[in-house]
DNA sequence: AGATGTTTATATCCCG
DNA sequence: CGGGATATAAACATCT
C-alpha cells in the first residue's frame, strides 16, 4: 500500500505512555469505550512492537487502567454480555495531555476523595442493578420453544412481579445508601441523565451521531482538539449504553435508584 | 483455566 | 539533578 495507515514505528516503540495508547483507543471507538480486549487490539492492530512480549505490556496496561483516575470502568450493560467491563476516560481527564506530550504528564490526574466515592457508588449501583438483572434472567429462562420473539428481555412487568413488594427500588439495598455530598459537575451517572441546563425541552432523545468509522492514526492534536466534542459525545454515549431504554435512572430526596420503565 | 481487575512494591525515566 | 510520573513485576481476587 502507498500509504501506510494502520501501522507505524516498525518495532520500533511508539513514544507513547500506556496511558496515552489506551487513551487514543478508546476515544477512537465509536461509542469512546472499550472493552480490555479491544484496547489490546487497537495497539497491536497499529504498533507492531506490541506483538511481542505481549504478558509483560498487558500486565501493565490493566495496571493503568485500575490505578489512574482517569480510566472509568463502566458496567456492561444485560443485553451486551461478554467479558470484562467498559472502560472509558473521565471527563475532568481530556486536559491531562496538555503539556503536549504523550509520553509524560505534568501531573497525574487524581479524583478527590469525594469524587471517586461517589463515582463508584453510582457505578457499583449500575453493576448491582445489571447482576441482578441476569440472574433474574436466568432463573426465568425465556420460554424454550421461541428464543428469539419480542426482544431480548422479559417485559418490565415480569421483572417487576418478581420482586417483593418493599424491594421495589432495587434489588441490592446497599445501592441505596446515600451517596457522598455531591461534588458540583460530578461524572456521576445522575449528573449524565442531568439534562443540559440550558435547553429545557422535554427530553428530546439524544441522538449519538455515528461517528468517523476510524481515526487513521491518533495524534495529539487532533486528540486536544476534540476533547470539548468528546465531551458531549461521550454524556451521550453513556447515556445511551449505560441506560437502556428498559430502565431509568431517579433521583428522589435522598436517595438515587433505578426503576423499570413502564 | 484463563481473562479481567486490584493492589503493593520497586525500578526506571522524563520534565522542570 | 531531584521528584514525580511511568514501567515492570508479582501476588491475589473475581468472574465467565
Amino acid at each position: 500500500m502507498p500509504r501506510p495507515t494502520r501501522e507505524s514505528y516498525g518495532d520500533q516503540k511508539p513514544p507513547f505512555s500506556y496511558i496515552a495508547l489506551t487513551a487514543m483507543a478508546i476515544w477512537s471507538s465509536p461509542e469512546r469505550m472499550l472493552p480490555l480486549s479491544e484496547i489490546y487490539r487497537f495497539i497491536t492492530d497499529r504498533f507492531p512492537y506490541y506483538r511481542r512480549n505481549t504478558q509483560r505490556w498487558q500486565n501493565s496496561l490493566r495496571h493503568n487502567l485500575s490505578f489512574n483516575d482517569c480510566f472509568v470502568k463502566v458496567p456492561r450493560r444485560p443485553d451486551r454480555p461478554g467479558k470484562g467491563a467498559y472502560w472509558t476516560l473521565h471527563p475532568q481527564a481530556f486536559d491531562m495531555f496538555e503539556n503536549g506530550s504523550l509520553l509524560r504528564r505534568r501531573k497525574r490526574f487524581k479524583l478527590h476523595k469525594g469524587e471517586k466515592d461517589s463515582l463508584n457508588a453510582e457505578l457499583a449501583a449500575l453493576a448491582s442493578f445489571n447482576r441482578a438483572f441476569l440472574a433474574r434472567q436466568a432463573s426465568a429462562p425465556p420460554t424454550p420453544t421461541n428464543a428469539s420473539s419480542g426482544g431480548l428481555y422479559p417485559s418490565a412487568s415480569t421483572y417487576m412481579s418478581r420482586l417483593s413488594p418493599e424491594s421495589t427500588e432495587a434489588p441490592d439495598t446497599a445501592a441505596l445508601l446515600p451517596v457522598a455530598p455531591r461534588p458540583r459537575r460530578a461524572f456521576t451517572i445522575d449528573a449524565l441523565l442531568e439534562p443540559d441546563p440550558r435547553r429545557s425541552s422535554p427530553s428530546p432523545p439524544l441522538q449519538l451521531p455515528p461517528l468517523q468509522p476510524h481515526c487513521p492514526l491518533p495524534l495529539p492534536a487532533p486528540y486536544l482538539l476534540a476533547a470539548q466534542r468528546y465531551h458531549a459525545e461521550l454524556l451521550a454515549g453513556l447515556q445511551q449504553s449505560c441506560l437502556p431504554p428498559l430502565w431509568t435512572w431517579r433521583e428522589s430526596n435522598q436517595f438515587s435508584h433505578y426503576t423499570l420503565n413502564s
